[in-house]
DNA sequence: GCGATCATTATTATCGATATTGATTTTCTG
DNA sequence: CAGAAAATCAATATCGATAATAATGATCGC
């Protein structure tokens, strides 16, 4: 586990807003989706808190979010424990997020991102540096930050939660895996990448830029997490890159 | 706005664990649903805590919980409002739960309800109960809950977070809603209809099931918030209940 | 010896007080 | 009188201590 405590607010390396709960459920977020926290271990209060150098009100709330997002389970008097991973959970989200990011994509074909370009250069500018630092931790944010951003960018904001939670559980499986070699993966998932994407999306016709978007998705799983790709299966792929689905119409 | 103040434990009405902080967040939610509390208000932590019983601590873990659900938003040092609902929010959302609604059936169609089936008739009789005793918002927390546990024994976990969200604000539409008499409402989403749904469920084939889920909804909408049926539209009954079109195959 | 009942323990849940923050108003200074 | 700096204010965010809870182990009557 990450053993650093939490400076006063403002010195925090990312969430410059500073709150000491954003940074104490940061760092347990990491610690889960490496898997320095592994399943199943059991959470305190108390010994976080000490940990974090917070007060348990602090770290209680911070463990109250990450069981809304499903990496911690609380049972009410008795403890927190990190949830369990399965293949075919991960596999479910998988294809839940291919179907969203393709409708994503295929809205950013027909109407571009509008107002949004400029946090998303700022988030890509922001993934090269993170990547140039070897902030493997920090490229998974920002990576979930640029999805989501598009997704938003997109018209689709109550999709985001959906979106957010799929894409974290993946992260959870390719960043907490065995599979690849530590030195390989931090190779992956640059900035430089993510901008061509973003380039082939909005200059293409809407199913090519869906295809384009699921290609994506399966490049990434192909280089960090083989299995789930495999058990994803191709069929889910190409029906998320074939046609509409998702929630209709309206923004 | 509801003025009763948390006893301690124990003898709250639902929520039979007891904990005060779910006490707190069940009025909020109820006074936001049932429009007490309109969007744009604004809610202090201090306010409510007096309001509540509870301290400030323990109205702010609620607030949380209200926020991850969308219905409130938290400033950063500068309060929490009541969101807005507006009518293309709501129309995605109903699409949304079509699709997943639909899909559901399909599943239980073909698999049951398993060792679901005693928790889900207790879920029945609690709301014959609650409608007997014309507890409106007792009746909507327990339907929620009925179409969460046929999503979770159609083996779609993941997929509860967002149906979840998608009945909630849905319910704040039409619960909140001025199109519909009061008493008139209070006839409506009753155990047996329930009942007779899910018998049509498991006894059809699974595009008949699905069929009748929407066909559900839809009388939902009818009776308590034509609009929203009309903006919703025809079409997207009838797109959810065609083909399946999320998640694949997998538990 | 044996089951029921009562301490013990480990942990969360709640509280009341204090520190921090962002906005607003006031005060100073040129 | 305008504009910056300082004081004030209304709120959250955090803390340290205490109460409530569930599980476990000890005790007692028989």
């Amino acid at each position: 586990m990450s053993t650093q405590a939490l400076q006063h607010a403002s010195t925090g390396r990312d969430s410059l807003g500073g709150l000491k709960v954003d940074r104490a459920g940061e760092i347990l977020r990491d610690d889960i989706l490496f898997r320095r926290l592994s399943p199943g271990t059991q959470l305190t209060e108390q010994a976080l808190a000490a940990r974090l150098g917070c007060s348990q009100g602090t770290v209680r709330e911070a463990l109250l979010r990450l069981a809304e997002e499903g990496l911690v389970e609380r049972r009410s008097y008795r403890g927190t424990v990190v949830t369990e991973t399965t293949l075919s959970e991960a596999t479910a989200l998988v294809r839940m997020r291919l179907d969203i990011e393709a409708e994503v994509a295929r809205r950013l074909a027909q109407s571009g991102l509008s107002d949004a370009a400029e946090a998303i250069d700022t988030l890509l500018a922001d993934m090269d540096t993170a990547h140039d630092a070897g902030d493997l931790s920090r490229c998974s944010d920002l990576d979930r930050a640029f999805h989501l951003g598009l997704c938003r960018a997109a018209g689709l904001p109550l999709l985001c939660p959906v979106l957010g939670r799929a894409a974290l559980h993946m992260h959870r499986f390719t960043l907490g895996g065995v599979e690849v070699p530590r030195a390989f993966r931090e190779e992956a998932g640059v900035g430089h990448e993510h901008r061509a994407l973003l380039n082939t999306v909005l200059g293409s016709a809407p199913n090519a830029a869906a295809r384009a978007m699921t290609e994506h998705v399966a490049t990434v799983l192909r280089r960090w997490a083989p299995s789930l790709l495999a058990a994803v299966g191709d069929q889910a792929f190409d029906a998320a890159g074939a046609a509409a689905s998702i929630g209709g119409t309206e923004a």
